[in-house]
Parts: structure tokens; C-alpha cells; sequence
DNA sequence: CATTGACCTGGACATGTGTCCAGGTTATGT
DNA sequence: ACATAACCTGGACACATGTCCAGGTCAATG
């Protein structure tokens, strides 16, 4: 499991048929299709709304897809951000053990939807949605991103991981409101893993 | 200036009658006393609600206040938590310098609105709204914490106070998120401070 | 090719949100 | 006490959002 982009289940649709019906939840090869067309909108869309402006319907359109259903995969904004960092992260990559590795992980993470600010800043709101199914996305992240930074170093502790997990998102966070560039990420968080003596 | 809670300007009304008549833009007393009895009751919604479900009428309705008058003061629910977190950061009395301050500086800010977390995720999200009104309260409040960290402690250079605050807006998003709980934030915060051999 | 079930569409619907304004209420100065 | 301006109210309005359903389209199967 842990990386590969074919098994890293991103999330079932969350009523499409698959309970009232006898088919299983997993998503017909038709039906990837179209999330994935509505994951791709939603990058788009970003590169030119802010998150407040996004809305499913706007998605829909503009990947072509009726609004009715993209209701039927997403309930929200919110999930469909979310859902479109889980895939970029589960697409990275994973770095083996090396004395880079630690610095590896975390610009990677940090990285991973610096690209364009407006994506950004709207992982940073989504992911702290009420919406359930956010929430299980979000989980699933986070023990992903300890998973890998336990993995990239041999020698962090508990308290080590949960230092390193507080700067990291408050990074993100901090890149959200603008009170960072995305570009100075690396360099800072290299810095905060040195200061920690950890790296 | 700094810390008193007389003159801690808070929002100003996005637009009363202050820009188009040729009275002053700071709240009358009349105004002022809408203005708390809304965030007052900002307070008491979230403590019953979920941020996605309290409303600028939801709170205007609990505080006895027409919408119409509310959106006068408040043009989203964002700008109504923010500036409650404001308004209990700027009456968060300011700790003089000691061995301590820079963990009880820490610790202040975490805990403004740990009593529920319900509040503390809404601040969490609203804070990284797009809303201008938001963004101009969010630096404010960066503005201030920095100057109380510098205040607090001598030895802290600036990348120490960086790291200092990822660490803290870390913090404040991974409660909100519900991967760490309030209680926890004080001495994991200081324990990170350990790390960096700041206190 | 014909059929069947899964999938999608288009539009209707109830509900919520942000804005406006005409008129009523409160406070301030004369 | 009276007048005036500031403030608030209640309701109307246009618009967006989430849900539903009847029917059309697609793709796999016999």
C-alpha cells in the first residue's frame, strides 16, 4: 500500500447508488472518469476564483458535467479540495531513508500544492471542514504524512514527529493567510528540523 | 498601546454611514454596544453550533439584533469570529519579561479559545478567509503576537520567532482539526520550545 | 443487434444568503 | 420639551445552494 497511485483509494463516492443498489462501492471505471474530470475543474477553477467563488455547480460546468451529478460525488467544496490534495499526495513519491530524506518528506508535503496560491489556501480552509467525509480525507493524510516522516528518519521520536507535524502545518497555514511564500517553505522548515537538531 | 482593552481599536463598521455621512468611522457607544452584543453572542452560537451552521442572522436572532443591522457591522461569519479572537487576544493582559514569559506568551495565545473547541476550529477557519476585513484583523493579530514573542524573551532571533510561530499556528489548526486536543497544546508547545533550546 | 442496468441530464423545488429601503425609535443639542 | 440626525427595524427582493425525480444516454452482456 503506502504510495503506489493504482491502490491508493481515493474516496468513494458518497451516495451514488452504492447502497440502495446491489453494486459495490468502488467506483466504475465510468464513474472515475467524471471525478476526475471534476478534480481537474476544480484546479482549474481555483487558478482563476478564489475559494470563496468556487462552488460545485461552477466545477460542474466547467468540467462539462451536470450539477445533479457532481452532487452525487461531492457534498462539498470542501471535499473536492480535499480530495484533490489526498490524490497529489498519494501520487508523491516516496523518498527512501537518507540523511535527506526528513527535508525530502517535508518540502514535498509543503510543496505539493504551492504551485498556484489559490489551491493552497483553499486545502488550508477545506481541510478543516466539518464535513465527515472531510474528515476521514483528512485523517487518512495525516497518517500518511507521520507514516512517511517516520519513515524517513531513524532517529525521531514522538515528540520529534509532533514537533515536526505543528511546523508543517503551520506552514501550510501560514502560506494560506499570506503571512508566507510558499517559496520560502523549504529553506524555513530546513531550519526549524535544524534547530530541532534533528536533521 | 499594546494591551488595553480601552484602546485596542476593534473593527471598524465596513460601512455605517461613516463613509457617505461626515461622522467619524469609530463606533458610537450605541454602536459599540450592538457590535459586542453581537460578538457575544457569536460566542454563545458556536458553543451550541458548528461554524458551518451558525450564520451572521443566526447570530443576529440569538443577540436580539436585526440582520439587516448585523450585515451593517459584519459582512461574514468569518469577520465575526475573528474579531472575537481579536478582541480576547488584545484583553489578554501582557506578561513581563521573565524566564517563563515566552511559555506563558505560548500558552496565552493557544488557550484564547480553548474553553470550547467548537470556537476554536471556527476561529481556525475563519481566520483564513478571504473576506478583506478578515485579512486586515488576521495581520493585526500576527503583528501582535510577534511583538509580544520579541517582548518576551531576549535570546530569540528571527528565525527563531518563525519557528516559534509555525509551531503555534500548527498547533491551533491541529486542534482544530481534532488531532490534538487543547489540553495538550500547553506542553507540547513547550516542549517544542525545548527542541529549539529557546527557553 | 437488442436488452438491461448503471450512469447521467435537465429542470423544478424549498431553503438560505446578502442587499436594499421606507419608516420607526433612540440619543443629542438647542 | 422639541427638533434633528444617527441608529435600528421589518420586510421585500434577487440570487445561490442542496435535493429530488422522470427520463435520456451509455456500455456491457447475451
Amino acid at each position: 500500500m503506502s504510495s503506489s497511485l493504482i491502490d491508493s483509494t481515493p474516496t468513494r463516492p458518497h451516495s451514488p447508488s452504492a447502497e440502495t443498489s446491489h453494486t459495490t462501492s468502488v467506483p466504475s471505471v465510468r464513474q472515475a472518469k467524471t471525478i476526475q474530470r471534476l478534480c481537474d475543474a476544480t484546479v482549474e477553477e481555483l487558478a482563476e476564483h478564489p475559494f470563496e467563488d468556487m462552488s460545485i455547480r461552477s466545477v460542474a460546468r466547467r468540467a462539462g458535467v451536470a450539477p445533479a451529478t457532481a452532487y452525487t460525488y461531492f457534498s462539498s467544496r470542501e471535499q473536492l479540495v480535499t480530495e484533490v490534495f489526498w490524490r497529489r499526495f498519494s501520487m508523491l513519491p516516496e523518498v527512501e531513508s537518507s540523511n535527506q530524506a526528513l527535508a525530502s518528506t517535508l518540502d514535498g508535503f509543503a510543496l505539493l500544492v504551492a504551485d498556484d496560491p489559490s489551491l493552497a489556501r483553499a486545502c488550508s480552509m477545506a481541510m478543516l471542514s466539518h464535513d465527515p467525509a472531510v474528515k476521514t480525507l483528512r485523517d487518512q493524510i495525516g497518517r500518511e504524512l507521520r507514516r512517511r516522516l517516520m519513515g524517513a528518519s531513524t532517529e525521531l521520536d514522538s515528540n520529534g514527529v509532533r514537533a515536526l507535524e505543528l511546523a508543517i502545518y503551520g506552514a501550510l497555514v501560514q502560506a494560506g493567510m499570506g503571512h508566507l511564500s510558499y517559496r520560502e517553505l523549504p529553506s524555513l522548515l530546513a531550519s526549524v528540523a535544524a534547530l530541532m537538531g534533528q536533521i
